[in-house]
DNA sequence: GTGATAAGTCAGCAA
DNA sequence: TTGCTGACTTATCAC
C-alpha cells in the first residue's frame, strides 16, 4: 500500500523540499531536528505556506522517530535494571540462607554441649553424697562424644 | 504522507475488494486472518491476480497485526513476571533475615547460659575441697543473672 | 509461509 | 508545543 522505505521517504521528502527550495541549503535531518523554533523560524523566510507546515510536519517527525527511540531504549534498560534487581536478591537469599543454616548447625552444636555439661552438672550438685572422682569420671565420658559430633576441642570445663 | 488512520486503509482495502469483486462476500479482516492457506484458495477462484495479491497482503498485514499485538502482551507479561519474582524475593529476604536475626539472639543467649553453666562447673570440679552446700548457693546466683537477661525461666539444672 | 521483533509513523494524552 | 507511549505497518530474521 505505499511500496517506500523510510528511507526512501526521508529522501524524497528532502527531493520535494529541494525542488520548491528557495534559499534553504537544503537542511538535513539532523539540522532540522536539532533547531530551536527560533531558529526554525529563520529559515522558513520566504517559504510557501504549504512548504512551511510540511517542514514543520517533517520536523515532528524526526522528533517522534528520536521519542520513539528512547522510548524503547527505555523500556528495555527497565527490564535490564529489574534482571540486575532480581539476581541481586537471588544472591542476598543465599547468602542468608548459607549464614542461616551454619548457624542453626552452631545453634545445634552448642544445644548438645550445653546438655552435656547440664548432665554433669545434675551429676555433682545430685547430692554430695558422691565424691569428686566419679564426678570427674562422667565428664570425660561426656566429652568424648561431645567431641566425636562436632569437632570442637574445647572441654566444657575450659576456660573456652 | 497519507493522512488516513489504519481504519480507513483497511476499510479501503475491503471497498477495492468489493469493486472488483466477483462473488466474494466481502472477506472480513477476522475472516480472513482465520482462514487456512486451503480455506483462502477457494476464495481466490476467479480473481485477478492483482486482486489475489492484494488480498493475500491484507491477510499478511493483518496477521502481522496480531503478531505484533502478541509482542506487546508478551513484553507487559514479562515484565509483571519480572515484578512478581522482584517482591517475592525481597520477602524472601526479609524472612531469613528475621530467622537470622532471632536465631542470632538464640544463640547469644545459650552462649550465655553455657559460659554461666561452664563457670559453676569450674567451681565444682575445681576441687574436692568445697562441699556442696557452697557450689549451689554458686549456682543460684548464677541462675539469677542468667534469667534477667534472657527471660528463660529454665534453671540449667532442670530437666529442660 | 509463519511468527517475532526492531524501527518508524501516527494518534492521543499529559504537562 | 514537546515528550511519551500504544497500536499499526514494514522490513527483516529465523525456522
Amino acid at each position: 500500500m505505499q511500496g517506500m522505505t523510510t528511507h526512501f521517504k526521508t529522501s524524497k521528502a528532502l527531493k520535494v523540499k529541494k525542488e520548491a527550495g528557495e534559499n534553504a541549503p537544503v537542511l538535513s535531518d539532523d539540522e532540522l531536528v536539532a533547531m530551536s523554533v527560533r531558529e526554525l523560524n529563520q529559515h522558513l523566510r520566504g517559504l510557501t505556506k504549504e512548504d512551511v507546515v510540511r517542514l514543520k510536519q517533517r520536523r515532528r517527525t524526526l522528533k517522534n522517530r528520536g521519542y520513539a527511540a528512547s522510548c524503547r531504549i527505555k523500556r528495555v534498560t527497565q527490564k535490564e535494571e529489574l534482571e540486575r534487581q532480581k539476581i541481586e536478591l537471588q544472591q542476598e537469599v543465599e547468602k542468608l540462607a548459607r549464614e542461616n543454616a551454619s548457624m542453626r548447625l552452631e545453634l545445634d552444636a552448642l544445644r548438645a554441649k550445653y546438655e552435656a555439661l547440664q548432665c554433669f552438672a545434675r551429676t555433682v550438685t545430685r547430692g554430695p553424697m558422691s565424691p569428686g572422682k566419679v564426678a570427674t569420671t562422667s565428664v570425660i565420658t561426656i566429652v568424648k562424644s561431645t567431641n566425636h559430633n562436632n569437632a570442637s576441642p574445647t572441654p566444657f570445663y575450659a576456660p573456652s
